[in-house]
DNA sequence: GACATACTACCTACTAAAAGGTAGAATAAC
DNA sequence: GTTATTCTACCTTTTAGTAGGTAGTATGTC
C-alpha cells in the first residue's frame, strides 16, 4: 500500500476510535471494536498505535488540532463576539445530536485511569478552549456586546463548565432540547 | 455473621464501589478492586451483588435516597433560598476536594455503557435534583431573593449543568479554585 | 532493464492477565 | 440444625499485546 492509504486507515482507526470513545467512554471500548468496525484486524491497530496511551495520544492531540482550526475560521469569518459564542456552542452541539459527549468531557470523566501525557493534552486542550473564550468574552465586553460581573477569564470557565454540562444532561435524558435550553439561558443573560 | 454485620458488608462494599466508580469510571473498575479494598473475597461481593447491574442499581439508587434525605434536611434547617442554593453548591463541592466526580457525573459520561435501569435510576436522580433546584429558584424569586430571566426550569438546569461541568473543569486541572471561581461567578449572577 | 534489498501494510496465531461469574464446601450465628 | 455468610477453586470470555510471516511497493546498484 502507499503513503496515501496508510494515512486513510490511520486516521479511519482515529475516526472509529473517538467515535466509540465519546459513545462508550475510555474505558469501555477494545481494540476488537475498533476492528471489528474499521474491517481489519486486531493487530493492524497495534501497527498504527502501539498501545492504547498512544491511542489516546493521537486522539487528544488531533482533537486539539481541529478544534484551533475551527477556531481560527471563526475568528476569520465572525467579528462579532455574540456570533463568535454562537459558532463556540454549535461545536459543542455537535455531539449532543448524536446523543454523546465530547471527547473531552469523555475523557474527563475517565481522567483517573489515563496516563500522564493524555492527561497533559486534555488540559492544553481545555487550557485553549479557554484561552479563546477569555479573549471573545474580553473583547466583547470591551465593545458592549456582552454583559457580565466579575473576570471574562471565570465567565470564561463558567461558560464552558455551562456546556460540558449542559451535553451530560441533554445525553441523561436523552433530549437535545436540554442543550438548547441551557444554552439559550446562558446566551440571554449574557447579551441582556 | 448476623444481620447487622451483613448490612455493614453490604454497605462497606457499596461505599468502597461508590469511591472507585467516582475515581476511575463505571468501566474502570472491577470486582476485585473492591474485594481488595474491602478485604473480602471476590465471590463475597456477588453473594450481595450477583452482576455488576445489580450493584450500579444499588449504587444509584442509594444514591438518590442520601440526595433527598441531604435536600430535606436542607429545607428544614434553611428559609432563605440563596442559602439553599449555597448548601446545594456544597453538595456537589464534596468531590471536587477528593479530585472526582460526583456519581451521577461519572455515569452520566458512562451513559452507553450502563443497563437500562440504571439509566433510569440516573434520570430519577437528576429529575430529583431538577425538581427541588426548580422549586428554590421559584421560590427565590417570588421573594426577590433570587434574580434571573426565563423560567426557573431553565435556571435550574443552568445551575445543575454548571456544576457538573465545574467539577469536571476544577478536576481536569487538579485545581479545586476553579469550581469555587465557578460556583461564585453563578451566585453573584442570581442575587445582583 | 534486471536483480537484490528494504520497507509498508497488513495478516494469522499466539500469550498472559484480567474480567465477570458459578458451584459447592467451610464456617459462623442463632 | 438451620440459615446466613464467606470461602476455595474453578470456568469462560475478553483483554492488550507480541511474534513472526507475507504480498506488494520502492529504491538502489550493476
Amino acid at each position: 500500500m502507499n503513503k496515501n492509504n496508510n494515512k486513510n486507515t490511520s486516521e479511519l482507526i482515529l475516526d472509529t476510535a473517538q467515535a466509540i470513545v465519546q459513545q462508550f467512554g475510555f474505558n469501555g471500548f477494545s481494540y476488537s471494536h475498533i476492528a471489528e468496525k474499521v474491517g481489519i484486524r486486531n493487530a493492524s491497530i497495534h501497527y498504527y498505535f502501539p498501545n492504547k496511551e498512544d491511542l489516546g495520544e493521537a486522539l487528544i492531540s488531533r482533537y486539539l488540532r481541529s478544534f484551533l482550526v475551527y477556531v481560527d475560521q471563526v475568528d476569520a469569518d465572525t467579528s462579532n463576539n455574540v456570533e463568535k459564542l454562537r459558532k463556540f456552542i454549535l461545536l459543542y452541539n455537535g455531539p449532543v445530536q448524536e446523543y454523546c459527549t465530547c471527547l473531552s468531557v469523555t475523557l474527563s470523566a475517565d481522567l483517573a485511569t489515563l496516563s500522564g501525557k493524555v492527561q497533559a493534552g486534555l488540559s492544553k486542550f481545555f487550557t485553549a478552549n479557554l484561552a479563546w473564550l477569555e479573549r471573545v468574552m474580553e473583547e466583547g465586553k470591551r465593545e458592549g456586546q456582552l454583559k457580565f460581573e466579575g473576570t471574562a477569564e471565570v465567565e470564561a470557565h463558567h461558560f464552558l463548565a455551562s456546556l460540558q454540562g449542559a451535553q451530560l444532561l441533554s445525553r441523561s435524558f436523552h433530549d437535545t432540547s436540554k442543550f438548547e435550553q441551557i444554552t439559550s439561558s446562558l446566551m440571554s443573560a449574557l447579551v441582556k
